[in-house]
DNA sequence: CGTATTAAAGTAAGCACTTACTTACTTGTT
DNA sequence: AACAAGTAAGTAAGTGCTTACTTTAATACG
């Protein structure tokens, strides 16, 4: 039967200035992972479709067939390039080599308050993945949420043996200070909080710390 | 043309013990908002269809657009109920009428690590609806979240004033407050922390107490 | 109390559109 | 000419929503 002839879109995209040129297949898969990152990340896994994604790439929805079997082996793609990353909290334990005491609490509360301000698109994957009930948060979990906390408990545990911090469950007194630093940077991020309270971070990293070694009590 | 005649859905369910009767208006109206709470708190408003709506609440798909002229408008009559809901956190306001000082932090660390706890569904609403840009976390950050901040600053100034707290800018203590309790509880439910980490909730609320009035550090 | 009527609640079937994904073919590059 | 990258057109299934009709329950009347 006569094919239905109809306004070329990727052609018309060129037109347009925006359209996707030929790639590289290596290259094309990267664009298209990083696209699909921003959607995810905004919209969540069901929320994003693969015709959002080829429209954003500027190219057809077979291309990404081209390159992952499936919408969710995309997913999974993005999810393990994320854990992976060198940017992500591994490189933050790498910076802690060396600090002790205060230095590593206002260490770890900087690149936290800075990395989440700086690109929250992986805080907003890790929350959709959470709810959505993907590996994404599983992974994360097991890997750096679990180091970083380790981590911080050890450092705890240095500290009260030589004398400057008092007894505390090291692992409450861990989630404690991630706490406050975490929920801060989501609130401020996600739950539109900066619009009514902006600081500047390294203030309010060194606040939280004070407080957390100090207390509010006066003495 | 004569109808197709296939099996009524409805007297199926009815066979199986699982079927609806007949209800009221306003019964089934409350019926299909409970059912849809649950499952946008499972999956988000994308990750929801009305055709799973109805199979869980054992009825035909349009019983919903009688009593909703859109999904949407079911969506926003839940975030409506949700903040107007008496069990939520202006309950806790009128708890705290009376108490000072560090039974005020404790009330609140309790309360909301069960609240969070018991129901784990409007924290689910309430995360699903800042990713999703809907009006639920701009209309509970407005009422709830910001009212609560506010009582605890003014605690907080109350304290300074009569000497018993030191010198802290009171919007980031409260922020810092606020954050490790609420993040150790959204850590434990939605995260999945609890799986590697239980305490009892009133120990982990006095602990962060302690933490937070008295510092880590030794004296 | 029985019957007819009316109102309320509910359904089967469908519409128009969207979705993830496929396939046979075209275009561009080497 | 061969290969890589890309597309137009399509499929099957799913989606939000509508409509004309059926069923059930309540009410009025004799």
């Amino acid at each position: 039967m006569e094919r239905k002839v109809t306004k070329p879109r990727a052609t018309a995209l060129r037109a347009s200035g925006k359209a996707s040129r030929r790639m590289p297949g290596e290259e094309r898969r990267a664009q298209i992972v990083k696209v699909a990152t921003d959607l995810f990340s905004k919209n969540g896994f069901k929320g994003t479709t693969t015709r959002e994604i080829a429209r954003k790439a500027g190219i057809s929805e077979a291309v990404i067939f081209k390159h992952f079997s499936r919408k969710e082996e995309l997913y999974k793609a993005i999810i393990d390039s994320r854990c992976t990353d060198t940017g992500g909290e591994s490189f933050l334990i790498g910076r802690l080599k060396g600090k002790k005491g205060k230095e590593v609490f206002k260490t770890v509360a900087v690149y936290l308050l800075e990395e989440h301000h700086k690109d929250p698109s992986f805080m907003r994957l890790l929350t959709y993945s959470a709810l959505e009930q993907h590996a994404l948060s599983e992974l994360f979990l097991k890997t750096r949420a679990l180091e970083l906390l380790g981590f911080l408990e050890d450092n705890i545990r240095e500290l009260m043996r030589e004398g400057s911090m008092r007894e505390v469950d090291p692992a409450i007194a861990a989630r404690a200070f991630i706490g406050m630093v975490i929920h801060y940077s989501i609130s401020q991020e996600l739950y539109g909080f900066k619009r009514y309270f902006k600081r500047p971070l390294e203030e309010v990293a060194e606040a939280f710390v004070d407080i957390f070694l100090e207390g509010t009590t006066r003495r």
